[in-house]
DNA sequence: GCAATCGTGTTATGAGATAACGTGACAAAC
DNA sequence: GTTTGTCACGTTATCTCATAACACGATTGC
């Protein structure tokens, strides 16, 4: 499997379906509602969604959001720059913003090295209101 | 309820016998252990244990770890400053690090202002293997 | 007294995630 | 061409995490 040549071509038929839902929905989905979107695609156990899922997130065309136990599809289109490192999390209306700041993943790292810590993977996730719901 | 001022003379009994499991582990607890650890003191149900630990993080006096779903006691023994930034987690011994770090906060607050986004609450949590483990 | 509030206890249930087992497809090795 | 290994898949059962719904008792303020 090559690096970063994810296209929808090269997924199983089950990631594509676990891919569809997510794409089409504009918040995040949590793996039983994934479930039950694809019933009619004969999809019958969380396992099946949760085997789809952790391929997703593995190539980066998925990402998991650990205050919510939910999941998003990558909002980068063009596949490049998998490497969100934060999400804004609208309370009100559900939609995920997602983030690439490099001075922001500059000071996690200069952090972790700091202490003498081999980071491995950084969860950074903002709630709060955005913009269109505050002037709601 | 003043601010700031939680000690545990001021805590319910519950709510003190949660915090002293909390504080004599050196790792995270999930709320079922906890409660596992607080049997003999007469706890039977989760709800117990949830609800001291909703006042205790509402207090300031415990951290939830998202991607852990498990709470630890805040180490900041004088209590004035609960605002724990972000979190080390090291995937080999479990220990956590708390970090208060004000330029880390700072950009948080940046990017969040940038986006018109109402920041209420901020998750950071990074994983990888501390010092000690890397060591061993 | 009486209402309001709050912590508490109990049972049942909902939601998230994985263990353990077996099957079939496919490609590399021999 | 059969054997071996790998990988996606399907199914059942089970485990962990979290909350809903209801009832009781103590405390406070009026």
């Amino acid at each position: 499997m090559n690096e970063h040549v994810h296209t929808t071509s090269e997924l199983t038929k089950n990631q594509a379906l676990v891919m569809g839902a997510l794409s089409q929905s504009d918040s995040p989905l949590s793996a039983y509602t994934i479930l039950d979107h694809l019933r009619d695609d004969g999809f019958r156990a969380p396992l099946q969604v949760y085997r789809a899922l952790d391929k997703l997130v593995e190539f980066g065309l998925v990402h998991r959001l650990e205050s919510l136990n939910a999941f998003v599809a990558c909002r980068h289109p063009g596949c490049d720059a998998h490497q969100a490192i934060a999400f804004m999390i609208c309370e009100t209306c559900g939609q995920v913003n997602e983030i690439s700041d490099t001075s922001l993943a500059e000071r996690l790292k200069q952090l972790a090295s700091k202490a003498g810590f081999a980071l491995k993977k950084s969860t950074v996730e903002l709630r709060g209101i955005c913009s269109n719901c505050q002037a709601a």
